[in-house]
DNA sequence: GCGACAG
DNA sequence: ATCTTGTCGC
């Protein structure tokens, strides 16, 4: 599939903030997002241990049967520091560049991270979203920013992650008795489509099967 | 000013 | 992210 270059990869915080801040007006958080979805992606990205290399994977499954359609996987270096906020900066160019190595195009994709729930608001899921031009949905595996409470115990259970008054995304139990994963809205897609979407992407394990196929195709490959 | 901070 | 063993629970 193609991938807009709407910026050059930024090599300094301020430029990578200014880029963030032209973005922004772009992302859609109003969009319910398509009707029928039936390819879904997940992205992520895996380092090797001299922390200079890298490899980013997609794999693409069908949502009635959760089969791995396509698988990619593109190996690249580290061009952007950890910097909490811009973190999009140090992933994304390998996984766009995995992206177009896609021969199908998905109807949605599941970013490792977070979307509108930033200190920016606008997340690598965002980001991801709007140079694609596909919904994304950011997942994230730990707390970042705004106060939330523990939801219910049961699968399914959720509750908001608040930031003052506004909300940014929901704490969503996947699976019962196990922590739950971070779900806030990436691009073109609704909060509650996105958790709806996410439960059936989750039969057993606590993350989407997507994003577990495509953390071990980043890592071990296939 | 200090600490916290997606992966 | 990555470096790592055993172990509790469904």
């Amino acid at each position: 599939m193609r991938v807009r270059r709407l910026h050059d990869w930024p090599a300094t915080i301020p430029e990578a903030r200014a880029v963030q801040e032209r973005l922004r007006p772009l992302a859609d958080l109003t969009d319910l997002g398509p009707r029928d979805v039936e390819l879904v992606a997940g992205l992520d990205v895996a380092y090797a241990a001299d922390g200079d290399h890298l490899t980013a994977a997609v794999a693409v499954l069908r949502v009635s049967t959760l089969e791995v359609v396509e698988r990619v996987t593109v190996s690249g270096r580290v061009r952007f520091p950890y910097v909490p906020g811009l973190f999009a900066f140090r992933e994304l160019p390998s996984l766009v560049d995995a992206l177009e190595k896609l021969q199908t195009t998905p109807d949605l994709l599941l970013c490792d991270g977070y979307g509108v729930a930033h200190p920016h608001r606008f997340g690598l899921a965002c980001h991801l979203g709007v140079l694609a031009d596909l919904p994304t949905i950011g997942v994230a595996k730990t707390a970042f920013i705004g106060a939330y409470e523990m939801p219910a115990p049961s699968r399914g259970a959720w509750s908001p992650i608040r930031d003052d008054d506004e909300t940014l995304g929901r704490a969503l139990r996947t699976r019962q008795n196990v922590k739950p994963i971070f779900v806030s809205q990436g691009h073109r897609m609704t909060l509650d489509i996105a958790c709806h979407h996410l439960l059936t992407l989750t039969p057993k394990y606590r993350i989407p099967a997507p994003l577990r196929h495509a953390d071990h195709l980043s890592r071990h490959g296939v």
